[in-house]
This record gives C-alpha cells, structure tokens and sequence, in this order.
DNA sequence: TATGTGCCGTGAATCTTATTCACGAATTGT
DNA sequence: ACAATTCGTGAATAAGATTCACGGCACATA
C-alpha cells in the first residue's frame, strides 16, 4: 500500500504551492504586506496547514530564501564547469550572480532580511541549517577556481589562503548588493551600471592579488567583451537582452 | 519667558533618554526582543510619550542607528585629517570602520535590520531623510581622498570616476561586514581576524588600480604595522587593547 | 457493509504587541 | 482667579501571528 507515500508526496508538493503562493504576494504586494493568512487564502488551504510547514513566517522566509539560493548555486556551478582559464571563470562567478540578480529581483531583498538576527533567530534551527547546507557549496566552487589558478601557475598564494582571496571577492558581492539596494548611494554617486562596475572591481581585485593574465582594467570594451562572452557561452538561455 | 525653550530642551533630551534605553535594552536581550512597552517602562514615561516622539517602533529604531552613524562618520573625519599619504589615508578609513565596529558591536546588526525594505518603509520619510543625510558626509570624505590621490599624481582615473572607486572600497568594507554576521562563513573559512583581512583586501584594491605606493599585499607585517600606527596616530583613544 | 481507530486539515479563538486617543493635570495668558 | 492650551498618560483598540480542540476521511478489522 503505497498511501503513505503518496501522502507524503502531497505534502511536499504542498510546500512548493505554499512558497509559490508567498512568492508571488511579496511580488506583487511587497515583503512588508506579507502575512501568513494570505498566503493561506491564495493557496486554498487553512491557515493551520500552513503551520503544519512552517514553524513560524520567519521560517517560511527562510525557506523561500533556501530555494533561491539553490538557483544561485547552480549558476555558479555552470560558472566552473565552463572551459576556460581559471581568471576568466571567476569573472563568470562576477558574472553569474550579475544576472542571476537581475532575474531575481526580490531575492537580494529577501536575502538581506532574512539574515537578519530577527528573522534568523526566529526561523526553527532546522531551517537555519538548511539554508547554510544550501549556500555550502557556493564557497567549494569559489575555492575550487582559486585552486585551479594556483596549480596552473597562474596565481601565488604567498602569506594567503584560498578561502581568505575568496572571502574578499565574496564580500565585494554581497556589499554591491547592498549599496544597489541602500537607497539614494549609487544614485548620488552616478553609478549607473552597478552589476558591471562590480564585475570590473573583481578584475580590479584579480589584478591586486597577481592573478594572472593581468588586464588593463580601465579597458572598458575588453570588459563589456569578457561580459558578453560569459553571457554567450555560459549562460546563453538566461541573456536575452 | 524661556519657558518655551526650556520645554523644547527638556523634550530633546527625553529623546536621548528613550534612546538610551533602547540601546540599553537591545544590549541586554536583544533586537529580537525589543518593546515598545518595554522602553517605555525603563525610560519611566508612558507608551504615549513614547509615541510623541517617533512614528514607529521602525523610526525608533532608525534614530537609533543615526546617532550610530553620526560617531562613524566622526571616525571617518579623523582618519581623512590624519597627516598622512592618501593611500594610508585610505587604508586609515578601513582601519576607522574596523574599530568602530568591534566597539560598538550591534551598530551592524542594527544597521543590517534597518536598511531592509520592511523597516525602512515602516519608518517615518522625516527619519528616513536624517538617516541619509548623517550618513552623506562619508562619502565626501572617501571621495576626497581618491581626489587627493589623483592631485598628488599618485593615482590615475583613466575611465573611472573617484566615485567608483569608492564604491568598490565600500562595498568591500560593507560585504565584510555581512560576511562577519552571516553565521558560519567564516568558521567555516578559517578566517580568524575578518577586520585585518579587510584591511588587506583594501590594499589589494588599491593596488589594483594602480594607486601609489604600491605595497607587497603578501607582506603581513607591514599590514600589521601600518594598522598599529593608524592606531597610535589616529585613534590613540580608542585602541586600549 | 458496519464499526473502530488514528491521522490530518480546519479555522475560530487566543495571545502578543504595536498603536491610538480621550482624559486630566499642569502651565500659560489675561 | 479663570479660561485656554499644551502635554503626558495608560487603558482600550487593532492587527496579525500562532494554537489547538474538533470533525471528517481513509484504512483496518470483522
């Protein structure tokens, strides 16, 4: 008697409508109009099953958050895997989460909010550890590119070790995208590109730590050519502009 | 009659008071836990009072994090009169962000929480306005820098603005911030002085772009020693340890 | 088919907190 | 001294997250 399973099926399948369902209210009505009734309303089911999933709303966020992260590391992952040098492939990485953020607008949002020690703290541990699991492997890509640099001569480790070049380039990620979203900066600034200017720090940065080949960073053209490279050969179904 | 102005000084300084307390609060049981009621009762005032003075449990937390940003910037400003060469300068405002931090050591958290889309709309445009407008000078300060640096021919533009090359300091200081509260990160890199290896990766970037003097990013104890002397130039008074 | 058992969805009731506002005390003006 | 005004008060309200006693449904057994 396979009822137990189907049941069991029918309650994760349940998951996804419920995060579908919370997807779609913060897009349309914001994060800040979230509440859980509605969800509950959108998704045909009572507001008791809802909590049958999730601890709390913080726990639903957390969760959400967990399914895009798993987008953002496929993307980094097809990064890796594409054949070419390993500086090049880091600007991928640049270059993946450029467009992934850009197909993804609320994810940042929800990203920022949810690792906040509010909505962290109030998510259940188990969640918590599923969203670390989640975003894991984005640091074994990452490290795994310092590497191949590294054996191909190409980089110098010297006093440093792979993951601390990583944690520099993964800072100036995460802290573009919070000036993107911190109202008024890049605005004052007159930035207007700023996934592209954070593509060319990271040549900036590549260059600062003797990653070779060495650019010319202040080539604007051989970058928007690296970019539009990246865009064709890695991610072709996703560049539609 | 100074009755009036007695009055009106009376209620500043009730703001302070109820900011103290919040702070005070947020300290002892964290933001998660925080009151209104709470804040009220320690401050010995009503609910009410409270309510006079901001919108929203939101735009309290918004002053709250303004007079934060008011000592940052202070920082800041001493870093940039600091008699020095740009580029140590510079490295001086990494060095200023690093101490800030550690001494106030929910600034981040708090700021973290408030420039999330849900707080930040919660709270009243007025504060909104006082938040941006404490936090303006910081630009300033960098940009001018970046211009001394050019001035003194020690660092080229060619196609970036100043402003540009601010922002990617920035977003590396900002992202190092996140990564040091993302839980886990960092443990998991082996990274035991975040703070310090911001301070290298600035070098890195500033390198990077070619700003003179070069420096051996891979030379730990001039970073270290340079990091001391910042301390005992600048900050004499607020580096006990 | 009739009946017993346990699982699971339900949503009205509860609880927690932020927020309001009618009141009265205190102060000012005449 | 009295009216007018200002300002603090905290009980009442409102909004929304969370709970849990109930009942229906599927399966097991006779």
């Amino acid at each position: 008697m396979g009822t137990k399973e189907r049941r069991q099926r029918e309650f994760e399948d349940r998951e996804k409508v419920f995060l579908d369902c919370a997807r779609d209210l913060i897009r349309d009505e914001g994060l800040l109009n979230l509440q859980m009734s509605r969800i509950a309303e959108k998704s045909e089911y009572a507001v008791g099953t809802l909590y049958k999933h999730f601890a709390s709303k913080e726990d639903l966020l957390l969760a959400l958050a967990a399914v895009d992260t798993e987008k953002h590391v496929s993307m980094f992952q097809r990064a890796t895997q594409w054949k070419a040098s390993p500086r090049d492939r880091m600007v991928a990485i640049a270059v993946a989460d450029m467009i992934f953020v850009r197909r993804n607008p609320d994810f940042f949002r929800l990203g920022q909010y949810v690792f906040t020690e509010v909505v962290w703290k109030a998510a259940s541990p188990e969640r918590r550890q599923a969203m670390l699991a989640a975003s894991d492997p984005i640091a074994d890509v990452v490290v795994g590119i310092v590497n191949d640099a590294v054996a191909a001569g190409e980089l110098e480790l010297r006093d440093m070790s792979a993951e601390e070049i990583c944690t520099g380039l993964w800072a100036l990620s995460a802290g573009t995208h919070n000036l993107v979203h911190a109202e008024g900066v890049l605005e004052d600034f007159n930035v207007r590109d700023p996934y592209r200017l954070m593509c060319r720090h990271t040549q900036v940065m590549l260059n600062g730590y003797g990653w070779h080949p060495l650019v010319d960073v202040s080539d604007g053209a051989a970058l928007d050519a690296l970019i539009k490279r990246i865009c064709n050969e890695v991610f072709d179904d996703l560049c539609s502009e």
